[in-house]
DNA sequence: TTGGTTGGGTTAAACGTTTAAGTTAATGTT
DNA sequence: AACATTAACTTAAACGTTTAACCCAACCAA
């Protein structure tokens, strides 16, 4: 009822203690007697003193229970996308498991500035799309994980992609294929095109060129050269920038008979225009995607590809976060077998 | 290169003026000449001071920029439901425009007393699934804004759910029809099952509850009655739920043949059910979706369905927060006939 | 000259806590 | 009985800002 709110100090007075009982009251039990304790929780919740106040608490403690997850890209365009979803989950899930808040932070933001002082740790979950921010992070001195990129001297996780994308090609390509690839982020460049001669771009996503090794040498193996006009580049893991890029490979000829995708999205966009051709997956047309997310398994024929688990990674990005550990981790993955390749 | 962070108090020192002046020209430019205050601001950047600590302003203005989003149910399931994580993209984009940060706040948790002190503001999505919550959020003094619920007193974005389903209704059903539906949070049950004469809920989820209305009264005005015995309970709008609903419906007898859903995604899994069996959809069973999400145009027939815009719900609903608006607003919907009912 | 404005500052009191250090009385030890 | 220890509090100094209130010199009007 009354019109400014408490504060621990009127509560103290009216109380006749000092501050730092109520407040012990609340934070540190053993510091206070049990009875006095009870009765001071009793008197709070009976004049409508809820607590301490959190803003205050954040400056004087230094810390907020707020983590903020750095996002590769808008939080509009992440939220989005399944894998990317799938990973919030995880973390969004330890963190509320822990008590912790959870800040989405938009990596095309220019600055951390904003949120470094309260925030209490940062999850950066794939290579910001400005890599300033990341860098930003790495050298500001508050805990830092990053998820599917790399950053010296900051912990992260990520899977073998260099192994996972090998053996997923291995399983595909046959001899005297004519392999092409549909990868993500490889040049710098707002549309779909065939990458040519452009330069590689390593630094925004280097898990697109891990993956990228991992077909060239699969494809090595068998004596199939993948020739950068058979490459595609696409901005985003997006439906309709993988349509195109699924038109222009489906119209090419010679027109290749394996296509290494690097998410599964690109690839169910693939199967679906093939298939919509009249085309015969696999006989005439083979396809791997990357990820295994849910809609992958609700195609027909199932989609061949890498699994790895979105959730286990944000799970183990928040625990790593909040212990305080320092190393590198690799989690495992998980090559599925479908239809769309040849057995 | 010092120890500890630098603090205005020291920027203040070495530049020889007060604090108010750092801080002034920091936050308000008009208290200072042009002259000094660009000589401050080249100091601060020259000796590394990146502007006034954000911990320590929240506390004493009182605002952080943070805006929570509180969720119907758990971050996790809200993220992976194309409905909600549309929704956080539209709330997203509109505050990230205005500078502003977004909390995902879970509506399953016990209290918002962790957060109240620091926060903005609320923008609640559905009805928490611990309604108490809500409660809560009306109570307290800061600004809130609810979407598909309503609170007394609390603005609101909502579409008119009751309409919308009797327009979809009306377009589907045709006389001596055998109508069932598939409706959502409809009761009190962990389960799907039908309602039977158990009791509906209408506190948790009113705008269900609407579509109910909706419906009922579109079939009352062709002469049928909905017997309860035909209508469902999904707990949420999630594809294992709707799977055996779906076969629940189209394993009775005499099987209906329209079949009006709450969600969209509840109908395309009733819909690809219902191929799977050979049912001939539309001839042999109509179906109508509520949403409007991407998918729904994906398939194949295309699904008739209430098409609601959860971009502009979000956008709306952030302005609205931001602008301090008191209002309740109802936005447009868009009646989208496909080829799962009879033109 | 006098008195009123104004621009450009400064001072100092908040904002609402936490916590190291200090005080007291009661308990335990030899 | 003398002393050390402990339990249970209190005191007061932070935490890093913002902002109302005050001050002063310079300018202006009459």
């Amino acid at each position: 009822m009354n019109k400014t709110k408490l504060t621990l100090k009127d509560v103290a007075q009216q109380l006749g203690v000092s501050t730092a009982t109520i407040s012990n009251a609340f934070n540190r039990p053993d510091q206070l007697s049990k009875g006095k304790r009870e009765e001071i929780l009793a008197q709070c919740e009976r004049i409508g003193y809820s607590g301490p106040n959190k803003a205050a608490q954040i400056l004087r403690k230094g810390t907020s229970n707020i983590v903020a997850l750095v996002l590769a890209d808008s939080i509009a365009y992440m939220v989005s996308d399944p894998v990317a979803s799938t990973f919030i989950k995880g973390v969004s899930t330890t963190l509320q498991q822990q008590g912790k808040h959870l800040l989405l932070y938009a990596g095309d933001s220019n600055s951390i500035l904003d949120v470094v002082d309260f925030v209490d740790g940062f999850i950066c979950y794939g290579a910001p799309r400005n890599y300033k921010l990341a860098q930003e992070i790495a050298a500001q001195s508050k805990p830092a994980i990053t998820v599917d990129f790399d950053i010296d001297d900051v912990p992260s996780i990520n899977i073998d992609n260099e192994n996972a994308a090998y053996e997923v090609a291995k399983a595909a390509i046959d001899e005297n294929d004519i392999v092409a690839i549909l990868g993500l982020r490889l040049i710098d460049s707002p549309t779909t095109c065939r990458i040519y001669d452009s330069p590689l771009i390593d630094v925004n996503s280097s898990i697109s060129h891990r993956r990228l090794d991992g077909y060239v040498r699969a494809a090595k193996e068998l004596g199939i050269e993948i020739n950068n006009e058979w490459i595609w580049h696409l901005p985003e893991s997006d439906r309709s920038y993988a349509r195109q890029a699924a038109k222009e490979v489906l119209m090419s000829s010679p027109r290749p008979n394996t296509v290494l995708c690097m998410s599964d999205i690109i690839a169910l966009e693939l199967l679906h225009s093939a298939l919509a051709m009249g085309i015969d997956v696999p006989n005439e047309l083979k396809i791997t995607g990357f990820d295994g997310i849910e809609e992958a398994d609700r195609a027909r024929p199932h989609l061949t590809t890498v699994c790895q688990s979105s959730v286990a990674k944000g799970e183990a990005a928040a625990k790593a976060l909040l212990a305080g550990e320092e190393r590198k981790q690799i989690l495992p993955f998980d090559l599925k077998l479908g239809e769309t390749i040849l057995s």
